[in-house]
DNA sequence: TGCCATACCTAGAACCTCGATGTAATATGG
DNA sequence: CCATATTACATCGAGGTTCTAGGTATGGCA
């Protein structure tokens, strides 16, 4: 219960946004998107396999991602990439993110002397 | 299945950090932070009663909050308000947040051309 | 008297992340 | 040649949080 030890909430709907927006201009596997998180964040946020692979089939049956089978050095890997349905997807979870994000970034920087809004009732 | 009707996802431990925003610098009660965060966030999020009250008990229950029941108009209020403790998680969820919020802001904005990491391997 | 707003509360369901664990194949090193 | 680490996939159970719906009670208003 002392908190989380790795991603202390906040992280509802956030693989699934950071998998799609990863996707959109590169295709990439599952393994590889779990180092690309953690990389580009300087593991500020920093998602699991256990995480990555279910995401990454749910958007597969819901025909937000299409897979390519490839081997390299006998390794076979699964490619994702974006489609329309997908990218549709990713601008509905990001000007959602965005909003909120405003949102309470409003609310945590402002009023902390007066609120300013107006009551009409 | 058809998605959320209501807040879509990224809400997680974002009543909790709001309400306790809000209990900062002043004192409130349930029925009131609903209304609250509805109109400061002009209804860009709006959670329910069903949230608000089981989160303002565990905080109390934690010790981040403390109670005072007051009558107004016959008309019982719990008013609640933060504790040192709180003030301190209150900080933490704070700092938490923003880093997370600047991580996948900058996921989404930039890179659309060139990554430009440099990878050491 | 009936209705709506105020004001509290709880319970079940649904959803998602997290951690652990399991399977293989390849590269590395003693 | 064998053991270990890395790559690469996958699933499962646990845990925590929000969401919706429902329930109780008082006061103001028509």
């Amino acid at each position: 219960m002392p908190a989380r030890e790795t991603n202390p909430n906040f992280m509802n709907g956030v693989p699934e946004l950071l998998i799609l927006r990863l996707l959109e201009h590169e295709e990439m596997y599952g393994y590889e998107i779990v180092q690309a998180i953690r990389d580009r964040t300087d593991a500020v946020i920093a998602v699991g396999e256990g995480v990555v692979y279910p995401v990454l089939h749910g958007l597969e049956r819901d025909g937000a991602l299409k897979s390519r089978r490839g081997t390299v050095n006998g390794r076979s890997r699964i490619y994702y990439s974006v489609t329309r349905a997908g990218s549709r997807r990713l601008a509905d979870l990001s000007a959602t993110w965005k909003g909120l994000a405003a949102a309470i970034h409003k609310m945590l920087a402002g009023g902390q002397d007066g609120e300013a809004i107006q009551r009409t009732s």
